[in-house]
DNA sequence: GTTCTAGAAC
DNA sequence: GTTCTAGAAC
């Protein structure tokens, strides 16, 4: 910071001796305004109020005239006065500003923090006094960022200090705090580094517009003049489409007319779209649709029928569009961020820690499927766009990363053709030789199991690590030497790496049956089997360790190749348990009752699944007592230890079993 | 599925 | 500094 070493001066210095001091505090939500006042008045000798609108009124909001009085008894009774409210508009301030005229110091000390750090701490409070905190928190410290003056001497003040990070705070903490009843400060402007930065600085660089909202105008005449924009060129490549999250409204304004109102050429633009990808809705989701014209529909089911939250999907947009014409439009990534309303799919019922996570997964998705429009253009000669655009399944095959950008969930009815099939063959490593560009052959034919890793199923591809259940259940003779037990049907072996003291699987011998999406009621009478040769092994095991529960079981989505069931001990005692997805995999609905699966798979001839991703998003919960923990060591302490009974839910139906003795 | 490890979180 | 997670590689 700017200000000099030592900022104060003792009694007869260029303030005067003894007057009281009025500090306008100035920064967004989240800048720490209330926590400088209450560290000053807590250390300081000097008397101090703090006058805070949001509590003014016996504890609760009250208003500006409340504020203005409580401040001028406070000066006329000697003291010092903080005003804690965000001060961030020079007309807010004004009112304030004659206080100055009851013989008093008027100083302005600016929180001025980054937005970012600002939005995560309004974000994560949960004891504000004023109640803004969790979701609506970051729009709200976005939006008054937007509109933020800093003060000038101009406005009535005589010192101002400008903090622009936590060490500029401290500094100004102690200058405060060190103050006495009859000291004053030097009069004038500290601090100030980077005067009236609204927008951050790296927005700006990637948009490569430094100055934009002067010039936006100017370009914009410049590009009605010229003709569209090259479909190929990518210049500023991305814009985001939610207006509340950045400051690139301020830039853009309406996204669809970017290059014809903004002078920008973007190729690709983000939709923040429902999760059926329809047109309507309201602002900007119906605003791309409308610009676009009926194309973009066409297209966008061509990709997908809906997406859920995290996820995002590359619509390349026809080179017939109103958007692709006027604006060189080449493509829209439709992007669904976190849920809380509960009238639509995956509502997270306020759970902010989940909602960060999937905007998160959003934003990757969005950069993902960013990337891989980059990638295939820099492939493809100029001018080729065009034929993209109707291949769109080339595009994401040119991106390694496609399937995960577009979380190829079975729910999701994607569309593949051979093209996009062979790309995704590609990631089973070691066996895309036999494989090979066959791979619709084999599918279409059925499968030849020695050689085909992609299984029985048709929507999930094997790496070659996956496949030692199935090498067993194929050649048990093999294997014998580490098997329990081998029947005509499955086979009995403890599991490699036992996530508790007891943990086996019994494995299905039939091909072509990888996991529990291919089980349909012809397999009805193998799954009673498997269930009743694993509750035979759990019974053996609870004659050596009556104090064993056991839960029999499939994963909703397994790791590895061949349906097999899991009976484990509910201790969870292994140090082979070591991460989020072990943990979530065996406590949460992603683990399959047998007893559940069997019902299901006889009412309705198949099981409900949930997907692989759901699994990571979970937090981490004893599965007694249900309890939260922030990591898996703490986990497995709590686990140890807690002896509350199990959940209703498991105590039914057999789902848990038990020595006869604890029944 | 595991192992390894970079780097985030503490 | 250590602990822990998460992604890549297998």
């Amino acid at each position: 910071m700017d200000t000099d070493v030592d900022d104060t001066c003792k009694a007869g210095g260029e303030g005067e001796k003894g007057k009281p001091i009025v500090v306008l505090l100035m920064g967004a939500p989240g800048s720490g305004k209330s926590t400088f006042c209450d560290q000053v008045i807590r250390s300081s000798a000097r008397p101090w109020v703090r006058i805070c609108q949001d509590t003014i009124n016996n504890g609760k909001s009250g208003t500006k005239v409340q504020c203005l009085k409580n401040a001028a008894r406070a000066l006329k009774e000697g003291k010092s006065v903080f005003i804690d409210r965000c001060n961030l508009e020079s007309e807010q301030r004004a009112d304030f500003m004659r206080l100055g005229a009851l013989q008093v110091e008027m100083h302005a000390v600016v929180l001025d923090l980054p937005a970012k750090l600002c939005v995560s701490r309004s974000v994560k409070r949960t004891d504000h006094e004023g109640n803004l905190q969790g979701g609506k928190a970051a729009a709200v410290v976005n939006s008054m960022l937007r509109k933020k003056e800093l003060p000038k001497l101009s406005e009535g003040f005589s010192r101002i200090v400008f903090c622009q990070n936590e060490s500029d705070v401290q500094a100004t903490l102690d200058t405060y705090i060190g103050l006495g009843a009859l000291d004053t400060l030097p009069h004038g402007c500290f601090g100030q580094k980077n005067p009236d930065a609204k927008v951050q600085l790296g927005i700006m660089k990637f948009l490569k517009k430094v100055d934009v909202p002067s010039n936006a105008r100017s370009n914009a005449s410049r590009g009605q003049d010229s003709a569209p924009p090259e479909a190929t060129e990518v210049k500023n490549p991305i814009c985001e489409g939610r207006e509340n999250i950045s400051s690139l409204s301020d830039i853009a304004g309406d996204i669809t007319r970017l290059h014809s109102r903004g002078g920008l050429h973007c190729n690709v633009i983000a939709n923040a779209a429902n999760w059926r990808l329809k047109p309507g809705g309201g602002g900007v989701n119906a605003a791309i649709f409308s610009a676009a014209g009926p194309a973009l529909e066409v297209a966008t089911k061509e990709q997908a029928k809906s997406l859920s939250p995290g996820n995002a999907v590359v619509v390349p947009l026809s080179s017939a569009s109103p958007l692709h014409i006027s604006e060189g439009v080449t493509h829209v990534i439709h992007v669904l961020g976190p849920n809380m309303n509960p009238n639509r799919p995956n509502c997270l019922d306020g759970d902010y820690v989940k909602g960060c996570k999937i905007l998160r997964m959003a934003y990757t998705s969005l950069f993902e499927g960013f990337l891989s429009t980059v990638r295939s253009q820099e492939k493809l000669p100029k001018g080729s766009i065009e034929k993209i655009g109707s291949k769109p399944s080339v595009l994401l095959g040119h991106s390694k990363d496609a399937p995960k950008i577009f979380s190829l969930k079975s729910d999701q009815k994607i569309k593949r053709d051979g093209v996009y099939e062979h790309e995704r063959s590609k990631k089973c490593k070691g066996s895309q030789n036999e494989v090979g560009s066959d791979i619709n052959v084999s599918r279409a034919g059925k499968v030849n199991a020695n050689n085909d890793n992609t299984g029985g199923s048709n929507s999930k591809v094997w790496g070659s690590w996956a496949q030692a259940l199935y090498n067993i259940a194929m050649h048990p003779q093999k294997h014998k030497d580490d098997l329990l037990e081998i029947a005509d049907d499955f086979v009995v072996l403890n599991d490699l790496y036992p996530k508790a003291k007891k943990h086996i699987l019994v494995l299905a011998r039939c091909d072509g049956l990888d996991h529990l999406a291919d089980v349909s009621k012809e397999h009805l009478q193998l799954l009673k089997m498997m269930h009743a040769m694993g509750l035979k092994w759990a019974e053996k095991f609870l004659l050596e360790d009556a104090s064993l529960v056991f839960r029999l079981g499939y994963h909703s989505v397994p790791s590895m190749r061949q349906l097999h069931l899991h009976v484990i001990s509910q201790d969870f005692d292994s140090k082979h348990l070591k991460n989020k997805k072990h943990w979530n995999t065996f406590t949460t609905a992603f683990f399959r009752d047998s007893v559940d699966v069997i019902e299901e798979i006889s009412n309705h001839g198949k099981a409900t699944l949930m997907d692989e991703e759901s699994v990571l998003l979970m937090e981490l919960r004893c599965h007694r007592c249900r309890s939260a923990h922030p990591n898996i060591p703490r986990l497995k302490s709590h686990i140890t230890n807690c002896r509350a009974p199990f959940p209703a839910s498991l105590l039914q139906n057999g789902r848990l079993v038990l020595a006869p003795s604890n029944t």
